[in-house]
DNA sequence: ACAAAAGTGTTTCGAATACACCCATGT
DNA sequence: ACATGGGTGTATTCGAAACACTTTTGT
């Protein structure tokens, strides 16, 4: 017994929107297509929804096939679902974001995708709407990252404050004075301070720190606002 | 020539969280289904996105069959697709929370959906996972509403300061000094003090205010913090 | 006259900002 | 010795919070 049997089924994607920091600039993870309709073209990674997975599977296995990660910080954004948004077939997509540590990516073997960072100053031209789920998704993590401390997840475990101040300015786009963002960030507790440091930077070299990962599940849902002045904050 | 033969099809429905305040509670708008599965039982209201509209369009005709209003506050929350939320056949939902003026409510003339206005506190059991719709929604209004100007679309196009702050206590579940409140309100500079008095709560009667709609449109992304010690937020 | 809700101002406190010098080290 | 980036403290400003009395009017 059906009881649904009159109504339309669709398909149903997931498309990832993968941000990585390589202590330069923020960037993300494309693909160039190497498969109809489109071939060629440049696209954010995806793939359609199985039987038997749901969507936050989808995309942990659209994940972890395009980078080979598994457990990686992955957020679902938003569903876009305008009739003609794949010329083929009339196809939802339910888009997430992807935070990771550009250092742990993995080429996978096959390499089947021709995946690239790019800068997203550098984005170029995409298909479907894979645009607007860009645009949106620089406003998401902006957005987030202003009030949560979500941009750890893209650094590695052992980093250094001027790393990480300069993940914060390439986010938000912006100069902090480190005396005061150095302040903010310790105040916040969440910073362990080791007694080696990184010497790649500097002559000097800078402490490394670590996330304190308990006061980081305990409080991520609290306000921690490190950004001065985050007005023009998208959505 | 269809390249997508080979992907599975799904059902795609939409659900309304649907909020009201009437000057006490912030209230949700449920249904009691007529139909089955789970007949008699209180859910959300929702439907079936149809092969011709996209999703916002499945979200204002469901919230307009239910409501009769148009234009009313709308946005899309998250999509929730367990591959058995539906007992009967593997359904997406596509959530949408909506903030209306419970006054503009209209009761439609086929009462078909049985709906009824519910105080947050006392939400029955819901059927699939609707409960954990109204959860998020409920965490979600709370949010965004710490952040930006959208409690005002849950008032009436004239209000009293004593009822805009009966409706952030509600929404926040705390008591608010209405001196720090007023000043703070009055500083957004989105509001316009009228000549008139509500004399409905009061023997001396409170001013009337209207939304200064141009201000509020024009600063709608920029952050408006009414609530003093916005800690305890989700998501 | 009094009860009930509306309206308003000042002081205090803490957080955010602006700002400049010394340190460590490789060359 | 010097150039380069790392690290730290203080004074000021501004916004948030705490707090109490007067006004209006229907009864």
């Amino acid at each position: 017994m059906n009881k649904y049997s009159k109504q339309t089924r669709f398909l149903l994607a997931v498309d990832c929107i993968i941000f990585g920091f390589d202590g330069e600039s923020l960037k993300l993870l494309l693909i160039k297509r190497g498969f109809n309709p489109e071939k060629d073209k440049w696209s954010l990674m995806g793939g359609f929804v199985q039987d038997s997975e749901s969507l936050d599977q989808a995309a942990n296995r659209i994940l972890k096939q395009l980078t080979g990660l598994e457990g990686v910080y992955l957020e679902q954004m938003y569903s876009f679902g305008e009739t003609t948004r794949d010329p083929i077939e009339r196809t939802i997509s339910v888009s997430y974001f992807a935070l990771i540590d550009i250092h742990k990516y993995e080429q996978q073997i096959s390499s089947e995708f021709h995946a690239e960072w790019v800068p997203l100053e550098r984005i170029p031209k995409l298909i479907f709407d894979h645009q607007d789920m860009v645009e949106m998704a620089r406003g998401r993590i902006k957005y987030k990252a202003a009030l949560h401390p979500i941009l750890f997840e893209l650094l590695p475990s052992r980093f250094t404050l001027p790393q990480l101040q300069n993940l914060y300015e390439s986010v938000f786009n912006t100069s902090i004075d480190k005396r005061n963002f150095s302040k903010r960030v310790l105040a916040t507790g969440l910073l362990i301070k080791l007694t080696d440091k990184d010497k790649a930077g500097s002559k000097r070299g800078a402490y490394y720190y670590q996330l304190d990962k308990d006061k980081y599940y305990a409080n991520f849902q609290a306000f921690v606002n490190i950004i001065p002045n985050p007005d023009s904050l998208q959505n």
